[in-house]
DNA sequence: CTGAAAGCGCTTACAG
DNA sequence: CTGAAAGCGCTTACAG
């Protein structure tokens, strides 16, 4: 099966004349005071000829280790996908560790095993929007989880969810407005629920606050129906929260449809501060989560865990920008 | 390093009270005819009780194999990622592959070494928008390239994109505009390349056909300067041809601020058919691209790659989707 | 039906 | 300064 025979450490060897020892010594760069300048010159060039780069699996079996973490994240994050990876690469190259990810396919349920697919030799698990019954899989493995619960067993990264909705909670009853509209995410992961929940509690706790919800998948046109249902309701919301900033998208064609203008007639307003949310006309106001810093510090606690510390949980906080999709609710409605 | 050290098949052997070839057999599923049900039953429940899995690394060495296949795409293409890798994931599970993903970081310069990060065992690699001087890179590593040049020395899996670009422009002209601004993409690469000389080259054969150029980043706002400039010239484009979605919602940006309507004054297009193209408003008249076929595709040709045959390279259609951003070009202007 | 042994390609004490 | 040998954990002929 393997298209061509690489050359291996024994054949530099023996094109250098020298044994595997000197040979696995010299590549390793630890040769200096052990290998003789001349010697090593010639191992150099003679592994430059062959085209030698050693076989990781074997490099992995002898050490025990393979310097490498998976990623993995759900399809549905894909936008946040980038930056997150970011962070944790630039916080893995600087201890010479490598990341590689894995996008649970869309026909995967949670159920399936996490193993099934990536026939990986890895030292541990950077784990994205996962449910903690999805962990029990990981036995062994050491992994730190992302934007998940931090009330689960393993170590946490989460976003601060809750005081971001919050804050837009509070952003909007400072214009006036009561009635809320949540434009809810489908998926079942804990920040979403963690949003609901914050949500519902801040508008109830609004002196009369009244909140209404539609479901819809994370995508324009469920959006933009969902958003529909509540707009045209008796008493409507003067205002739609939005659980993503790709649903304030479908929210923003409901509107339209309905003749409604934003942010004059509705607010709207998102979550994650993606590209979208800027390349939207009006731009949206929404929460940013801070996604490089999630990788990076989940990589943190990823590597202190292999160095056998136990890293404490962290939440990174979000931070509301205000754009032009909020405005003072209209007394009329 | 290793935080927990993991049982071993000998160490199933032992509690099952066999020898490690019974292990191994049993758990890779050849046992049937050669060790007894009973022992199978054995073997497997020592191995659950343990919480045994097989160290890939030792799997790998042995088979000379990891079934493995490395994706790599660049950071700039990621709205693309998902289904490419989606397709690539299917593609490879019918063969019993799996797929890892390698995005190379924002600040590695395509200079830098491929093999550089990723520490990986892999048996070939799907190489996304890579020039082919990274390619040599690779030396005996079987690899295939996405949306190249199928002109280089490896198989490649690319798209059309220069029939797009002339069907756009076909549509264009048969709505009556001449003047044609491009929105060009800034990165060096060959895809943005071939749209380039693909659209030249049309509106060129076109009667009375001028084409303006000005390049942006691929970001929202560097691509509204960069269609504020071709709108603001004497003699001003009627259809602005962007390299790509998210610039032509910088484009749409643009002409708003300018007070110019989107279709009615100024038609504009986009390319790929991402999700934004249906989150803008009007939805955007743009060529979609198959990504999901082109993971897949390329997946099939690195299979036949790595069991010896040398694939065709591949160019798959691109389709004009007309939608909401282009109409009739105003006589006026 | 089951086990003992070889070997994949590295790295690292250990001996000289 | 350099080499011979052991061993990481598997899988697979081979022998019984």
């Amino acid at each position: 099966m393997p298209a061509t025979s690489r050359p291996t450490s024994k054949d530099v060897a023996h094109e250098a004349g020298v044994s595997q020892s000197t040979v696995s010594l010299v590549l390793g760069g630890k040769w200096s005071g052990r290998v003789s300048p001349a010697t090593a010159r010639t191992v150099h060039e003679a592994a430059e000829r062959l085209g030698y780069r050693p076989n990781p699996a074997a490099r992995n079996l002898r050490l025990g280790t393979t310097r490498t973490v998976l990623l993995m994240v759900p399809t549905l994050t894909a936008p946040f996908f980038g930056p997150v990876y970011t962070g944790a690469v630039r916080e893995a190259a600087r201890h010479g560790f490598g990341v590689v990810a894995y996008v649970w396919p869309d026909d995967a349920g949670p159920a399936d095993s996490p193993f099934a697919a990536p026939h990986e030799a890895i030292d541990g698990v950077l784990a994205s929007s996962m449910e903690p019954a999805t962990l029990a899989e990981f036995r062994g493995t050491p992994a730190v989880m992302l934007d998940s619960d931090p009330a689960g067993t393993a170590p946490t990264v989460a976003f601060g969810v809750a005081d971001g909705m919050r804050a837009i909670v509070a952003h909007l009853a400072a214009l006036g407005h009561r009635r809320v509209g949540h434009v809810a995410a489908a998926p079942d992961q804990w920040t979403f629920r963690a949003r609901a929940r914050a949500l519902a509690a801040a508008v109830e706790a609004l002196p009369g606050g009244a909140l209404t919800r539609a479901t819809a998948a994370i995508e324009v046109g469920s959006a933009r129906d969902a958003a529909a249902r509540l707009l045209t309701r008796p008493d409507p919301p003067t205002a739609l929260v939005c659980d993503d900033d790709l649903l304030a998208a479908g929210a923003y064609k409901a509107a339209r449809a309905l003749g409604l203008d934003v942010p004059s007639e509705l607010s709207v307003t998102g979550f994650d501060d993606v590209l979208l949310a800027t390349a939207l006309e009006p731009e949206l106001t929404t929460v940013r989560l801070p996604a490089e810093e999630l990788g990076a510090q989940g990589m943190t606690a990823l590597l202190e865990l292999l160095s056998g510390h136990r890293p404490v949980s962290r939440v990174l906080p979000g931070r509301l920008v205000v754009r032009g999709s909020t405005g003072p609710a209209r007394p009329g409605r």
